[in-house]
DNA sequence: CCCACCTTGAAGAGTTTGTTCCAGCATAGC
DNA sequence: GCTATGCTGGAACAAACTCTTCAAGGTGGG
């Protein structure tokens, strides 16, 4: 391993002495690194959406004299790079020095996005996105103790996004008060996972009574709703901890975040506006 | 694997029809290919031995319009030799029909994932770890208006873990009430992303000035309490979607919690099965 | 030996790039 | 509220680049 100072470091230990537009600019640079740098500079801050001097002023604070010298040291380390082919490749960084305990954790994640996406049905994906999308519809959403948060994250963009949304209170006892209102017009939303929740479980078997359309996301497993539940999402949760992680479960909300609002495409847009025009006009502790 | 006709391809096509300079030429491409390729022409000229036309004049046999074409080809190829997943991602599960939508969400979490722990500094990690394990101090969350379920989650696993783990409310009005009771034995963990919210950075100065502990997940841009705290994390979060996506924040967070579980130990495991205890014989709702 | 053809690079035109300078703008401090 | 400081991009300009033209030199056939 070669002991050279690599841009990419210098990036890092200058990451704090960084301004705005140049924090814009090294973002570009890492993303494709070193291959970004090695285009002209106009392109270069184009692609980053900053002006040219901008581009040298950053060249200098790492250290070098203009930007051609700073893209020959990306130049270099490129064919460094590529010289040594599938060695190193695939897997981890090199050079960190992270404690194999992150490194495993991060990868037992990566492994339960890729599977949970590969278990996923499209089908089941486009008509979770389609029930949520329907404005006419009410949605009620609820998790458990570890996905409460889940539910919340949800709740918290759909109703961004659509009128109608409620999140249920964690007490089981004012449950009664929300099922009332739930009738085949209805959408509940549950999140279950390992450790099933058996007044989850009960709740779903009332609201299906009453006609209410439930959806169900769960670990792979699956939860007692299951059967009950109209569609069901499975997310990969095993990870080297003591705790579950809900990573894949929130990677399917989020995409469904963005597929209801396309949905919703103006509808949305409208509602999100007028929102932030009332946030606007009620900000306090502002100086 | 894509078809592609490669540069080096083209090249040895024509091997036969190049003239002597151009196969000088054509030596030093195929040398460091494509690294070589992805200079000035002048200095690629100069490198061979040849002028610069000789140099336009083989793009040109090589079917490309110019010598700038001929480079964008070179640093294509060296691009996509170079671009390793860092962990790797297998390709797209094949025969799938999901919407392009959906696809190309999930792989940009995937770039947000890999490149978040590319950014990381395995030392502050091992700092946040340790600081949050530490059970002398005690721990203050808060959110802002998209994190506050990222801050709930990590809220409500450390809460299970340790005791002294307090949730602020999302009322600035009330902030005061928990502020009287920071000291320099105290820290507090803040998220702001993209709309920075003036609020939490108000908060974060005042907890400074008490002496405390202020830890920051934030974007790649930096919230602007990243001056104020003394850790800070930058997670990526842009997404094809009108909203941001916290996944790389909460990878943080999960990969922390399993840290300091595994630092507290016993400690953790006792309180934990103590726990349980209560929650069997305070169960309702039950049948 | 001469001519026709091909290959090659010198020279220069026109363009793009890299750099400097400076004014506008925001932010922080008093 | 005002000044000082720092950040940023536009404009200007020299340098470097890409490409064209064209004449010198080499090669092979007659």
């Amino acid at each position: 391993m070669k002991r050279t100072v690599i841009v990419k470091d210098k990036i890092k230990d200058q990451a704090g002495a960084l301004t705005p537009a140049e924090r814009l600019l090294s973002d570009v640079l890492l993303r494709d690194y070193p291959m970004s740098g090695l285009q002209s500079i106009t392109k270069l801050a184009g692609a980053a959406g900053v002006s040219t001097p901008t581009v040298i002023r950053l060249a200098r604070k790492l250290g070098y004299d203009g930007f051609p010298e700073l893209q020959a040291a990306l130049h270099e380390e490129a064919s460094a790079q590529i010289k040594r082919p599938i060695l190193k490749r695939e897997g981890w960084p090199q050079g960190r020095e992270d404690s194999p305990a992150f490194r495993s954790f991060a990868e037992a994640v990566f492994d339960n996005l890729n599977l949970t996406i590969e278990r996923l049905d499209p089908a089941t994906f486009d008509a979770l996105a389609k029930i949520l999308a329907d404005t006419r519809r009410d949605i009620f959403l609820l998790g458990g103790r570890i996905t409460r948060s889940n539910a919340d994250y949800f709740f918290n963009h759909l109703q961004i996004i659509r009128p109608g949304v409620t999140l249920l209170s964690q007490s089981p006892n004012v449950w009664p008060q929300y099922l009332i209102d739930m009738g085949p017009q209805s959408v509940l939303v549950l999140f279950d996972i390992r450790r099933y929740e058996a007044d989850l479980a009960r709740l779903a078997s009332l609201a299906k009574e009453r006609g209410v359309v439930v959806l169900l996301f769960t670990d792979q497993w699956g939860s007692p709703i299951s059967k009950t539940a109209d569609h069901v999402v499975n997310a990969l949760i095993e990870v080297p901890s003591s705790w579950d992680s809900t990573l894949a479960i929130n990677l399917i909300v989020e995409a469904l975040i963005a597929a209801i609002q396309t949905e919703r495409q103006q509808g949305a847009r409208d509602r999100i506006e007028e929102l932030e025009d009332m946030f606007r006009s009620t900000r306090i502790f502002r100086k």
